[in-house]
Order: structure tokens, then sequence, then C-alpha cells
DNA sequence: TGCCCGATTAACT
DNA sequence: GTTAATCGGGCAA
């Protein structure tokens, strides 16, 4: 990882203005912070606007206009109506791309998660994208925010990951990409990787 | 304008 | 295994 994408230990713009598919897994054991609570981060997906499952693939509109501007800003979103998710704008502005922050490991303000989850199972907290947002308080309000600004805080990793890739979860376009990326062997997972060991499937 | 679908989740059977 | 909740975008009319 270059020297001047950091800045104490914190994520600068220039870490994000790379391809998704470099940004990707090397979110993987990074740490994301709102307000002082959340975790490492142990599973994303790259989107690009160059290929049908992404929001920016049809152009920019009000809703996915942040991912058409510049790196290093969020994109968050409404799914099904009722829950958000978060991404995380890569590349050059106007290249569209983002990386889909799916699941946590919780290190910090565990109380907080847990109260506004309503759930005390700290593998649930933040395993999945939509869970992940309502226990980091992510709201419409925080679309198109700086990553290097308050609220949030975005740490690289500290030590090496074992990391793990397959297809996009909960799509139906492009579902032969494997830009989904993870901490192997890690519980909190929004599901588990397929076993490279086992045998493939044609 | 109306209809269908989706980068989801929780609560069902 | 299935389904409801709930809303913006895309497309047909």
């Amino acid at each position: 990882m270059a020297e001047k994408s950091l800045k104490d230990g914190q994520l600068t713009r220039s870490f994000f203005d790379r391809s998704v598919h470099e940004v990707a897994p090397d979110l993987i054991g990074a740490t994301f912070l709102v307000c002082g609570v959340g975790g490492l981060i142990v599973e994303v997906e790259a989107y690009h606007y160059t290929e049908p499952a992404a929001h920016s693939y049809a152009g920019p509109t009000v809703r996915n206009a942040v991912m058409f501007g510049p790196p290093g800003h969020v994109y968050v979103y409404r799914s099904y109506g009722i829950h958000r998710c978060v991404n995380f704008v890569c590349e050059a502005e106007g290249s569209a791309g983002a990386v889909l922050i799916r699941a946590l490991m919780p290190t910090a303000g565990l109380a907080a998660m847990r109260r506004r989850r309503g759930i005390n199972d700290e593998r649930l907290l933040c395993a999945g994208p939509g869970r992940l947002c309502e226990a980091l308080a992510i709201t419409d309000a925080h679309n198109g925010a700086a990553l290097d600004k308050v609220p949030f805080r975005v740490f690289a990793r500290t030590a090496p990951v074992k990391i793990v890739s397959g297809p996009r979860i909960g799509i139906s376009k492009a579902v032969d990409l494997p830009w989904r990326y993870g901490w192997a062997g890690s519980r909190f997972l929004s599901r588990p990787f397929r076993a490279a060991t086992k045998s493939q499937r044609a």
C-alpha cells in the first residue's frame, strides 16, 4: 500500500483513487468507524459502471450522482425501500466505481450497536450491508460525505489478512464476476464463501 | 401514469 | 423453504 495514501494510519483520498479491483481487497482488514463506532471490514463487493449490476451502469441519476463524483466519498442508497447500504467511491471522477461494504467485525462501540440493532448477538450486529448501516447509524444524510472527515474514520489494516473472493450476492446481472471479497474464515461474514478446497461445480 | 423489480432483512411455515 | 415491508429507477403505454 502506498505511503502517501496514509496519514496517521488513516486512509486518504489517494487510496481510493484506484481501480475498485485494487481498492476492494485492500479494504479487507481495514477499520471503519462512524462517530467512533464500527470495526474491521471483513466483506466487500466491487461495482463498476461498465458492468450491468452497478447502479451507475445506466448513467447518472439523482440517486447515484455521488458514484460519478470524486473518490473517497460515501455513496448511501436505500435498498428495497427499507434498508440502507454504504459504498466507498473509487477511481477517477466520472468513472463511477464503488465498493459496497457488506460486513464488519465489531470492535468499537458494541453497546451502541446492540442498542441500535435491538439484538445482543455480536456476530449479527454488522453481518450484512443493511445491518451494518443500522449498527453504525448511517443514514441518507451521509450520502456524499468525505471519508477523511468527521464522523468517518478509515484506517489501513495493520497485519496481513487471508482474502478470498467469489460471486456477488443478491444480484441477477453479471452474476459470474467474482467481485466479492472477504476475510477467509471470518465468522462475521454475511454469508460464507464456498470453500476453495471443495470440488468445483461445473 | 402505471407496473415491475431490486447490491435486504426478519419473521414466518 | 416463503413472504411482507416499502420506494426510486427504468420502461411500456
